[in-house]
DNA sequence: TTACATACTGTTATATTATAACAATTCTAA
DNA sequence: TTAGAATTGTTATAATATAACAGTATGTAA
């Protein structure tokens, strides 16, 4: 078994997983990822999952619910992960983390009128992008 | 074929599809409308399908992304059916739709930096209600 | 250093969610 | 009344995700 590349936090199989996303202009779904990685022995879908479990759960990346794809984080290291927001191209596909401090701190901030306590948010905007308009 | 119920606007099919989700304390997936609807003929994934895409379409019912799983609008015969905020207890499970009118405006009338346009945005808060806290 | 707990890996099988494709029927508006 | 649009029914299959189990690596505390 290669040794774990631990000095950047990221296990072997999170750390190749994590680069193929995070050069992707665009976000990829997980069997997208796993053809993609079945040459550097990633054979199943259990490991994919696995790691993008993990790469969600410390930040790395953010799933887009509606499309069942994956994004590496873009803001400063992911400080807000618990708090995502996404604008997305309903002609062109494309898909733009959205940092807003003002947004941000406006839903974080939100209160719920039946009381209840958010950790965490996740917003997609759609529309037409630039180009597609 | 029996007649369809266009008097209130929703064929055979959707009408006893939403009626289901409408009456249901929490959000509904596909598979278990599936089996709940076939003792009235609704047979096949895609006849529920549909008429799920026709509800979310007219505004009748909305999906939560995170849970694959649909809700009747609560929103005042669903007028804000393109901007949709819910809160989520990530203990019990319970989802309630947000009707916030100052949340509701602030987000339509956001502006993304890059210049899109946006036509509509989902917004899911997670946290624990009051119950679970 | 050992031994224990925790995290990660590999693997097979299967569960869950969603759509393609095609034929027929019903509705609506002109 | 008839043509187009929407809806229905059906079979098959695609796409997304997890269960379950066995093994390996790593960190840490005795």
């Amino acid at each position: 078994m290669t040794r774990m590349h631990k000095e950047n936090n990221l296990s072997k199989n999170q750390q190749i997983i994590f680069d193929l996303i995070d050069k992707s202009p665009e976000p990829l779904k997980a069997y997208t990822i796993l053809y993609n990685v079945q040459k550097k022995g990633i054979n199943a879908p259990p490991q994919v999952y696995r790691a993008l479990d993990k790469l969600v759960e410390i930040g790395k990346i953010h799933k887009i619910e509606s499309k069942n794809a994956f994004v590496a984080c873009k803001n400063s290291d992911c400080e807000i992960s618990k708090a995502t927001a996404f604008s997305i191209c309903e002609s062109c596909e494309v898909v733009d983390e959205i940092s807003d401090v003002k947004l941000s701190k406006y839903l974080s901030s939100f209160n719920h009128k039946k009381g209840m306590k958010f950790k965490r948010f996740n917003l997609e905007f759609f529309g037409l992008c630039k180009k597609c308009k």
